[in-house]
RNA sequence: GGGCGUAUAGCUCAGCGGGAGAGCGCUUGACUCACAUUCAAGAGGUCACUGGUUCGAAACCAGUUACGCCCACCA
């Protein structure tokens, strides 16, 4: 900065890589990311959602990351007490899954080394991958409170987590019993039923035929799992099926098992679907299960939890499923007994993770009972508490709560949160409480053990917004920030999380965890696809910070999306924001070589109608972005100061500028430099949000008072003059200054060279475009510039146009295509006429006239004059040529 | 079976009741002393289709089509 001034040699191209992490360093040794920076704020908080520790972040945590750090640097700049609070996950199955995985590659199973061992590797991936994420965020450029960071299994978390379990297991909301569960045999654990995905897959229907005990031929079934009739303990019909009505109560023989099982009549039966007949496994079908227990029926286990048959399959035993399957089929065909076999298309439960085919089976978990638990969860949303952004997720949300099914949380890991529940070898006594019990309070024994299962991961994750505000502890924190202003994140984890966060706050805190969830799309490829390892599409946002450097990354993050929808990451849009980044480096510059030797205060201002025009756009476009960040319409806000800064900033006003800082008198020079700096420092505090190093970075060589970009009030245009003549005037002034740059290049005047320029109008505005004589001389390549009356002689041989009032003629005697210029002027000639018959046939319209409002009319009427004005301008100068 | 989203310039997408926008790409011209990662000028669109509401619809409503997503216990 120093230096810069000595050496102009100040590098075109801004070099992100230089500058970035110089600034993370200074914020974080400045304490600026803490909660404690604006005591007297009123709060805000943004809890993070907390990242997988299982491996890096990926494109959309960039987004997340972003989208979060952007509302949560512009509400500190706003003066708010602002807290955004870092975490990660110590996600179960996933990372369990990652550390067997690598143990596997050194030949060992978690078996061999034992639950503790393993849990030390655990730890040690999770450090290794935890600093990692944290590293990758102060890339980013992430502005949290890295001393509050929490982890889901930290100290503070887990008893959270035995608070919350012990609460809900007194109060009857978690209990344990056998019932239907997801069973991955890959993982070998049960998962959750959002945890099973549903594919389609064709399949086959096989029609088996199961012969009445009294001899009377047989019914026919239709099973898409002819191994499951090993476990089969009835046949199941309609009530109402005239075909079957006779036959219930009678009884089949189970073929191959040679056992005896009722026909039963339950409603649940579709008797458009197959034959009519469904034979009924309880232990191995949700919907089997269900009829079981309404009918009594005995539930007999075949498939095991290694996914094989087990000893109640009689021969087959052992067997693994599908080879019992065709087995099996082919034991019916020789008996006679197979009746057709037909394609069936039909949707099959896999696991999320590994894709298995997900076994439903009998087995005792753990659950929590939802029913009462959605409830005031669906209420905080329906009664505004909790908003969504966009609205249409709320019936997402509603919709999946009003329907949920008891949620098992119990899993057979080893990496989670322990169930804080004992069981007394003694007697017996199931023991639940906080404090690792050391007696049995029953029989005071102390042969007690510990259930062996951990949680499920979501249920730390439910506690998150208030777990890592210091609960179950009254902590200031807790006061202060609870309920979060907002929660962003995808809408795939709407249910895995999103529900979980508002059901459990409801129960434990009585209150909505955050009042605005603030929901987007996923990051796709360029196609469209989503990323993905196994497609090898995914992009890593190291990679694009290395290359065009974190600002321009979340530039382009933040452009173009609107809340809720998906995007695509292209390379191209990486470089525009990387040339915006070097837009912004090169204004910079060209204000530092010109405010050398600038002093603030040393003259009086002499405001033009450029410096006018430009604070009143200023105040407009912080007015403007500030209302959209409220709006969580992040990308129409960056718009706006992108259009600002680079057409109306860089492209006009510096230009304008240069005629005072180049030739001005000192006094003028010295407004110029004002307002240049002035404006300039606006740009750059309206983008900090969006992109926080360059800004710093510019910001701090630029005349400021403070000692961070990060801190100074986010503009927001409130208290600014405006200039509303000038502002008009100067768009007047441009449209002219563009007409004739356009009649230029259609008459193909060379770029270089000077022309003299006629402009005719009105007193007014005639006086009124005198005043800007100098910018039209420069911007417009006039070599000088004649000002008429309307009622002056109109110039021979000349290219004309007409901007809002004001004739322009470009005299340009031998240089002039008259057929090209007659073709033009026809040309707008037809434009002007048909907008002239668009605002004629409104203007006549009763209706329009009579309903329409006021100004909206008073502005047609106006727009149908200046019109009208063009085509006599336009007619008479096409008169001349003819 | 239910729910939702998207269809706007060659491409990617904003706009969502009063004169069709951006970036990229394309054409033309310019190394103009902040920036060729630039500047100037331009071409390019019955805003998917059909009805309706309204003085006025790309925008609101209904329906249709195409693509995509989510949910669901069709053996």
């Amino acid at each position: 900065m120093e230096e810069s001034k000595q050496s102009p040699a100040i590098p075109t191209v801004y070099q992100p890589q230089d500058v970035e992490q110089k600034w993370y360093k200074f914020w974080l040794e400045h304490g600026y990311f803490s909660h404690k920076i604006n005591p007297e704020g009123e709060p805000f908080c943004i809890v993070m959602p907390p990242p997988n520790v299982t491996g890096q972040l990926h494109m959309g945590h960039a987004l997340d990351n972003t989208l979060q750090d952007v509302l949560t640097r512009w509400r500190r700049m706003q003066g708010r007490r602002t807290l955004w609070l870092p975490g990660t996950d110590h996600a179960g199955i996933a990372t369990q899954a990652k550390v067997e995985e690598a143990l596997a590659k050194e030949g060992i199973s978690k078996y061999d080394i034992g639950r503790e061992a393993f849990l030390e590797k655990t730890w040690e991936w999770k450090h290794r991958y935890h600093d990692r994420i944290v590293e990758q965020m102060h890339m980013m450029g992430s502005s949290c409170d890295w001393e509050l960071e929490r982890f889901t299994l930290d100290e503070g978390c887990s008893r959270a987590v035995r608070e919350a379990f012990v609460e809900l297991y007194n109060k009857g909301l978690i209990y344990r019993g056998s019932y239907i569960v997801n069973w991955c045999s890959h993982c070998q654990t049960t998962i959750s039923d959002i945890e099973v995905e549903h594919t389609e897959r064709d399949g086959h229907l096989w029609h088996l035929r199961y012969p009445y005990t009294d001899g009377s031929g047989y019914v026919v079934v239709a099973t898409t799992r002819p191994e499951t009739l090993l476990g089969d303990t009835a046949v199941a019909v309609h009530p109402e099926d005239e075909r079957y009505t006779d036959k219930i109560g009678k009884t089949v023989l189970l073929p191959v098992m040679n056992r005896e099982i009722p026909i039963i009549a339950d409603e649940y039966v579709d008797r458009e679907f197959g034959t009519g007949a469904v034979k009924i496994t309880p232990a191995h079908d949700p919907n089997d299960f269900e009829i079981g227990l309404r009918h009594k029926l005995e539930q007999i286990a075949v498939i095991g939890k290694d996914g094989k048959m087990n000893e109640n399959a009689g021969k087959y035993a052992g067997m693994d499923m599908l080879e019992c399957r065709a087995k099996l089929v082919e034991e019916f065909r020789e008996l006679g007994l197979l009746e057709d076999i037909t394609d069936l298309s039909h949707s099959v439960g896999e696991c999320y993770r590994c894709h298995t085919v997900v076994e439903p089976l009998v087995s005792p978990q753990w659950f929590v009972k939802m029913e009462p638990l959605a409830e005031p969860a669906i209420k905080a949303v329906l009664d505004g508490e909790t908003r969504f952004v966009p609205s249409r997720f709320t019936k997402t949300y509603t919709n999946w709560l009003e329907n949920i099914r008891d949620w098992c949380i119990s899993r057979q890991l080893w990496w989670g949160h322990r169930i804080p529940v004992w069981y007394c070898q003694d007697c017996g006594e199931v023991i639940c409480q906080v404090e690792d019990p050391t007696v049995c309070p029953k029989c005071g024994g102390s042969h007690l053990e510990q259930d062996p299962d951990v949680l499920d991961t979501w249920f730390s994750s439910g506690l998150w917004p208030f777990s890592t505000l210091g609960w179950p502890d009254d902590t200031e924190l807790l006061k202060t920030f609870y309920p979060t202003n907002v929660l962003v994140t995808g809408y795939d984890i709407i249910f895995f999380w999103v529900a979980r966060m508002m059901f459990s706050a409801m129960e434990q805190m009585k209150q909505n965890p955050f009042s605005d969830v603030f929901i987007h799309g996923l990051v796709r490829d360029a196609q469209g696809r989503k990323m993905s390892k196994s497609l090898g599409n995914g992009i890593d946002p190291l990679e694009i910070i290395d290359q065009y450097g974190a600002d321009s990354l979340r530039f382009t993050l933040v452009t173009g999306i609107s809340p809720g929808n998906d995007m695509r990451f292209q390379q191209e849009r990486l470089e525009g924001a990387r040339n915006f980044m070097n837009k912004l480096w090169n204004a910079t510059r060209f204000a530092l070589m010109n405010l050398q030797d600038y002093q603030a205060d040393a003259y009086p201002l002499e405001l033009t109608l450029a410096d006018k025009w430009l604070l009143t756009r200023l105040a407009r476009v912080s007015a403007d972005a500030d209302a959209n960040l409220e709006k969580y319409e992040l990308g129409e806000a960056l718009r706006a100061i992108y259009d600002f800064a680079w057409d109306e900033f860089c492209d006009w006003y510096v230009e304008l500028a240069k005629l005072r800082l180049y030739k001005g008198t000192p006094e003028q020079k010295h407004t110029a430099q004002t307002v240049l700096a002035t404006v300039l420092r606006g740009i750059l505090e309206l983008l900090h949000p969006f992109a926080p190093f360059i800004t710093e970075e510019l910001w701090q060589q630029l005349p400021h008072e403070g000692d961070s970009i990060m801190l100074v009030k986010y503009p927001n245009g409130q208290g600014a003059t405006l200039y509303e003549a000038e502002e008009k005037q100067m768009q007047t002034v441009m449209d002219l200054i563009r007409a004739i740059r356009n009649m230029r290049a259609e008459m193909n005047v060379p770029t270089g060279k000077k022309a003299p320029v006629i402009i005719s109008a009105g007193e007014e505005l005639l006086s009124q475009m005198q005043e800007a004589e100098s910018y039209i001389k420069m911007l417009a390549a006039a070599e000088s510039i004649e000002f008429v009356s309307p009622d002056s002689p109109v110039p021979d041989k000349a290219a004309k146009a007409h901007v809002r009032g004001v004739d322009a003629y470009l005299p340009l005697a031998g240089l002039i295509d008259l057929d090209k210029e007659i073709a033009r002027i026809e040309k707008e000639i037809a434009n002007t006429e048909n907008e002239l018959k668009r605002l004629a046939g409104k203007l006549s319209n009763q209706g329009f006239l009579a309903k329409a409002p006021a100004d909206v009319v008073e502005k047609e009427r106006a727009k149908e004059g200046e019109y009208q004005t063009k085509l006599a301008s336009l007619r008479e100068h096409l008169e001349l040529f003819k």
